[in-house]
DNA sequence: TATATTTTTATTGTGTACAATCATTATTAT
DNA sequence: ATAATAATGATTGTACACAATAAAAATATA
């Protein structure tokens, strides 16, 4: 029971990040300190230290003497989204291809395996975590501390779209999660022979097809609705 | 009296900022919790807060029971600098001219002035954070927030990189710096007429000319050393 | 003398009490 | 009845005391 406050600190920064990335917490949504301090069993001070570090890197937003928020994310944000995501992961994953280390291309490997299992029987929410991490390892091979601030954050709005059309709803979308998950495979191949063209044309690749997934999905018509508002339920 | 201590605490977070910029506290260097909630007259919760906020931007690293640090910069960080600050800066100069508003414009050019009269008659560290507010501002003109945070990461390292070769030695690093508000100047119109394709080619532009300056600076036998572990006296 | 172990000191991390601020409701004045 | 104002309640922000940890010094042991 000594050492127990920093593992606590620990899950309470786990799951707030789970939770924005799964819209278990929905964009916009408050974030009441002593109730997530009861919960998290954690003093306010510690807790809102947890809130500051995770509203640096974009998962909360902090607003003076009126408390935390999930980030939000509107048709403004999406569209920026799609701008720069394909730069930021051409670059990410021409430089994963340069710099990959061995372990790491393993780790991917096995992160992959983990994503089509959960197309096969997992849920949307395990599809979305799995296809985060496998973006997250290919940002820790690239390996660059400047270009990493803006693609966490990218990948944070990318599991939220994700969320969204990870539970497919007609035959184009199953063809698309197929689809994307041919293109990990693509990826790996061209990280594992350092092939860096081809790495970067294939981010370029995947996000035109996350696109092409929201487009079918979100367009044109409600894009003026914040994705913070929509409940789940209503998507299906 | 009252509420002041909300002053106080933008003062400290003011206070870091610049004192990282422009090598005041230098890379590596220890933050001392009690001496800075003395020194600003800030108990040590609201101190805590901001270095955390501060480490998500960059400005400072935090290590576990171990207190905070000036975030490094080394030989590594250089490389993936001058890798990244090309691509990200022709983003946003290519944004800022598709979307900058006439305040903002109005604002670079006052900056631009400054920033011109620092050249003249200025110190290193008043031409350093002129520029370096030069360059926020095409970022919140940019507006992107996926891009904007590696773009503010990467102009904490260029202000601290232009520490140094703000400091003209010798003939060539005075003709770089009136170049370099030559490129301010053709920015400032690029964006003005909404020529992307111009702003971006600036941007290459304008980083080329930094690397320039570095090279003749310090390359390539002092790569090895840590630039937080030289004084400025070292270089003049 | 060199190395391990312990004690001491300094620094970071957390819990709690209180102050300041915001939001809501009640009151008063017109 | 409506609008402005004041009291109330809820929430955020700060200070300080104490606990936990790491670093340094002192002691013991080979």
């Amino acid at each position: 029971m000594k050492e127990d406050a920093k593992l606590r600190k620990v899950v309470l920064y786990d799951a707030l990040k789970k939770a924005v990335l799964t819209l278990e917490r929905r964009p916009g949504s408050d974030l009441d300190e002593v109730r997530l301090s009861e919960e998290f069993s954690l003093s306010r001070t510690p807790l809102r230290e947890v809130l500051r570090q995770l509203a640096g890197e974009g998962y909360v937003e902090l607003r003076e003497n009126r408390g935390a928020r999930i980030s939000e994310m509107n048709h403004t944000s999406l569209r920026d989204f799609f701008l720069a995501a394909p730069m930021v992961y051409g670059a990410i994953l021409r430089l994963a291809a340069r710099n990959a280390r061995s372990g790491q291309i393993a780790d991917l490997k096995t992160v992959q395996e983990t994503f089509k299992e959960a197309l096969r029987k997992g849920s949307g929410t395990d599809r979305a975590l799995a296809n985060n991490r496998f973006h997250e390892i290919t940002g820790e091979m690239a390996d660059n501390i400047y270009l990493l601030p803006s693609f966490k954050r990218l990948l944070i709005d990318h599991a939220r779209i994700g969320m969204t059309f990870y539970r497919p709803q007609d035959t184009q979308m199953v063809e698309n999660l197929s689809a994307a998950s041919e293109q990990h495979d693509a990826i790996i191949t061209a990280i594992e022979t350092g092939d860096e063209a081809a790495a970067e044309q294939l981010a370029t690749d995947h996000w035109n097809l996350s696109r092409n997934q929201i487009e079918i999905f979100v367009m044109p018509s409600r894009l003026d609705i914040p994705l913070g508002s929509l409940s789940h339920k209503t998507h299906i």
